[in-house]
DNA sequence: AAGTATATTCTACCATTGTAGAATATAAGC
DNA sequence: GCTTATATTCTACAATGGTAGAATATACTT
């Protein structure tokens, strides 16, 4: 039950193919999502670290766990959003769009996403 | 001479601290810049891993070293955006920009600016 | 009930990171 | 030139994260 904070790369991937499957999932179920060179403990241990940080809950079904989200996707998101704006582009949001834009990572498609989300938002 | 990745939050500070001032920069100015509960030994520390991470750059000039960046800012927060875009916003830049409006981390500010760097984009 | 298969937990190890004292080198003052 | 001040490098240590074998527990088969 850690106050939470950033996941390391491997336990969010983890999370990801729990967040990407319907709750409870179970650690076979995890495994197919997962990188397959992933050996099998190494997902385990990554599922119990999440548990012991407060991120999935663990119940025991005959001799498999079943794991559920402690915290959404959603959450997450926001929270990691929020931190990396700060930490690493200023606090400017304009700053990381025009940053990703030099960076060749902006389509088209994601120019008329933003566009449409800023029309709905803006009043 | 390291491949770079993602700099530990130590290190991103001492970054910021130097691409904050005019290069080279000794290691007082950099401490002037940075938490000032960090010992000395400590911000010596973190140039000296930046250096070995390819970073920066040291000239000894006297007593003291000289550090210079090797990365711009730019080109990490373009490596990192987009980084950060894949690894945990599933590739999608709306879906950013939309948590950090969930997250109330959007102000009409960020709204303005967006609109404006859009236009500019789009043609 | 015993043996076998399989899921989970334990234990371990190494690299990285945050942190900083100890040791060393070097410049400046006298 | 010697002493003193000070900047840098060495060394160290604990916590975290990536990785996974060994040990254990539990369920299925016959």
């Amino acid at each position: 039950m850690e106050k939470s904070k950033r996941l390391p790369d491997a336990e969010l991937e983890v999370m990801q193919a729990v967040w990407s499957l319907e709750p409870p999932v179970t650690a076979a179920e995890v495994q197919r999502k997962v990188p397959s060179d992933w050996k099998a403990t190494s997902v385990l241990t990554f599922l119990s670290r999440l548990c012991d940080k407060g991120f999935l809950s663990c119940e025991k079904e005959g001799r498999q766990n079943q794991y559920t989200p402690c915290v959404t996707q959603e959450e997450y998101l926001q929270r990691e959003s929020r931190s990396f704006v700060q930490r690493v582009c200023g606090g400017s949001v304009k700053n990381l769009v025009a940053s990703l834009s030099d960076a060749g990572a902006l389509t088209a498609h994601d120019i008329d996403e933003l566009r449409a989300f800023l029309d709905a938002q803006g009043r």
